[in-house]
DNA sequence: TTGCAAAGTGAACAACTGTTTACTATACTG
DNA sequence: CAGTATAGTAAACAGTTGTTCACTTTGCAA
């Protein structure tokens, strides 16, 4: 089966996190001549799982990513094959690699917007935002996530009153994204 | 430089999604010795960004994952280079990316579980689900996003009433992550 | 200025890369 | 059954791989 051997790659990659080579891909499938893995590779780049970059092997985006199917609207027929595309989510949360980390998010104060106790959210390092933006900032020396205002900080969340930097208000990074894990 | 370097390479990875061989860092870095080449790839083997595998190079967690920092605490110096772990997103959220695919969310009725408008959920195909699991399935042959109860599904939205099936209620997968973007 | 480690050059090497050719076994179609 | 496309074997090949050795250049501390 050819979706077997697939798997047997993208096992691998997720493994090795580089595709295999062809003698590695002569274990993996139990072959005994390299050329009857050149041929099934060559049906994967047929279909548009791999492709040839210089002398080497590369993973497409179908390769790795999952499809990304549209919204659901009553009694679409959302499972059916076309207008997929397909999408890796660092590639999609991610914007600029270099400058972002992650933070888990404790507390309840940005409920409002979605951003639950426990929540994983994608910051850019940055020392500038703009007003509305949700920012990882220092008010007077405390470490804290809220919406930025004009002058000050607020919470997503009407328990919680408005933040008035009583000396220093320094803005760290932007929120660009969340993510929730369910269970 | 050296982390410009590294980051020439994780340009490199990101276009490729391979690590460039020597020869290609050769130009990428614009040495005429492939032994200049070996000695920066040393450093960043012991700085555990690259590791050996085969005779084939290979990016570890820390070369292409982001750091992820501890909870928030008041006055906590979160930025601390310490227990940093590293995350890939695509990892972390994915469990079985074979049976996984991604759906963009429409409508208001799950926002009381903090899955809004223009989300990506991540759903995991399988034909039954736990009580209390967000599913996807067809109530009467229409495609929808709610909570499994017993018997029905349930919006996370007091405007909404309870979905009580007439005829046919089928699963076809369970929500295991949200992610959203801002801006 | 001297001494020395770090950074880079250039050439050579065996091992492995992907690819090709020729041939055989297998499976399927009419 | 025969005919033929598909799948796999075996061996050979040039080009590239990562690695090593000996040497030169650069930068920096004493």
């Amino acid at each position: 089966m050819l979706t077997e051997k697939l798997n047997q790659i993208k096992k691998f990659y997720r493994r090795h996190r580089r595709l295999p080579s062809y003698s590695e891909m002569l274990k993996l499938f139990g072959f005994s001549s390299k050329n009857a893995v050149f041929k099934v590779v060559q049906k994967f780049i047929d279909e548009g799982l791999i492709k040839k970059d210089g002398n080497k092997l590369s993973p497409t985006s179908r390769f790795f990513a999952l499809p990304l199917l549209g919204n659901i609207k009553a009694g679409f027929p959302i499972l059916a094959e076309e207008d997929h595309s397909y999408l890796t989510l660092d590639e999609y949360l991610i914007g600029d690699p270099q400058s972002s980390f992650l933070l888990k998010v404790s507390g309840d104060s940005l409920i409002g917007i979605g951003i639950f106790d426990g929540d994983i959210v994608i910051i850019e390092q940055k020392k500038n935002a703009n007003t509305g933006d949700v920012v990882l900032a220092q008010i007077d020396r405390e470490w804290t996530l809220k919406i930025l205002r004009k002058g000050y900080l607020e919470a997503a969340n009407p328990k919680y009153p408005p933040f008035y930097p009583h000396q220093e208000l320094q803005i760290f990074g932007v929120v660009k994204a969340v993510v929730r894990k369910f269970n």
